[in-house]
DNA sequence: ATGAATGCAAAGGTTTTGCACCCCC
DNA sequence: GGGGGTGCAAAACCTTTGCATTCAT
């Protein structure tokens, strides 16, 4: 079947949802002086609990409204932010609408970048020891010392032609 | 601006400018049936002609209006897509806060990527040949055809620690 | 009670679009 | 004169912020 658009005939990678989040969750707000509250919860559970792959802060703000319809899109977006500061989301990369697009950090200390299918924009992640450290030895010849990178490569699945 | 702030101390690096953009651009223009325009005339001359490194199409609206006040920002908006039609102007990341970001298309068929400072925001490039390599065989062993990337290393400027 | 969290609405910023008018070919 | 080009203002979007209120500890 030649679809004549999503998702690509591949699997979306999944996320690893671990059953410790909540108390990653927990050190960082008593770590900081930060509270409770169920609209917390309820987005925590949505984002680290439900989502799979990839999503922007208004995919999370149209699911988590769909369950609880009294939470604001402006909580959702503080509180992702304060998911992020406790490293259980990381941002990835501004899609092409200049919207912030976020993902599950890995339990592990894991990392990898992204191929992002050209025709169904499907998000498909990749490692490669050797691209990482060339880019290490790339960027402290240029005296600088690495911080992080956005590396993204726009592809076009094969069996799409 | 793009890249204001300390600029990190080191020099920017210029485009090539080339005394050919005239040509292709009015070969671009015949050839998919646009006309010319005074206001199209300003606004290639300010961006192929007088723009240092990398550019948002705010930093061209001021420019240009600075020039010719009666031009309005959607026209370069527009114009600035025609541009990139024509392969005279490339697309080459989405900066922190969202605006889409460009430089010159190289002359030749040369390609760099960029490394960000995240002191100063200054923009700069690098080229490693054995990255492209990797990324293309990593690419094709998924079953994509790679098509483009966007390959940002953000990092900070040893002078400045 | 003290500081955080929330909701709402407004504001901020970039980019697009609708529409009437103008101008090149 | 027909189709692209332009200006202006309005609209889309995403995200942030101000403020009064509510809530957790």
């Amino acid at each position: 079947m030649t679809s004549s658009a999503p998702p690509c005939g591949r699997p979306i990678p999944q996320p690893a949802t671990g059953p410790e989040w909540q108390r990653k969750l927990k050190e960082h707000l008593v770590a900081n002086g930060l509270k409770h509250s169920d609209q917390r919860t309820a987005i925590a559970e949505v984002v680290l609990g439900g989502i799979p792959g990839h999503f922007s802060t208004q995919d999370v703000v149209r699911i988590v409204q769909k369950r609880h319809p009294g939470i604001g899109a402006a909580t959702v977006y503080r509180n992702i932010k304060t998911l992020v500061e406790a490293g259980l989301v990381k941002e990835t990369l501004l899609d092409d609408q200049g919207r912030t697009v976020f993902e599950l950090a890995d339990g592990d200390g894991t990392h990898h970048d992204h191929i992002v299918c050209a025709d169904c924009g499907a998000i498909f992640e990749f490692a490669e020891e050797r691209i990482e450290a060339l880019q290490e030895a790339v960027t402290t010849s240029m005296s600088f010392s690495p911080l992080h990178h956005r590396h993204v490569i726009y592809a076009r699945c094969e069996y799409e032609k």
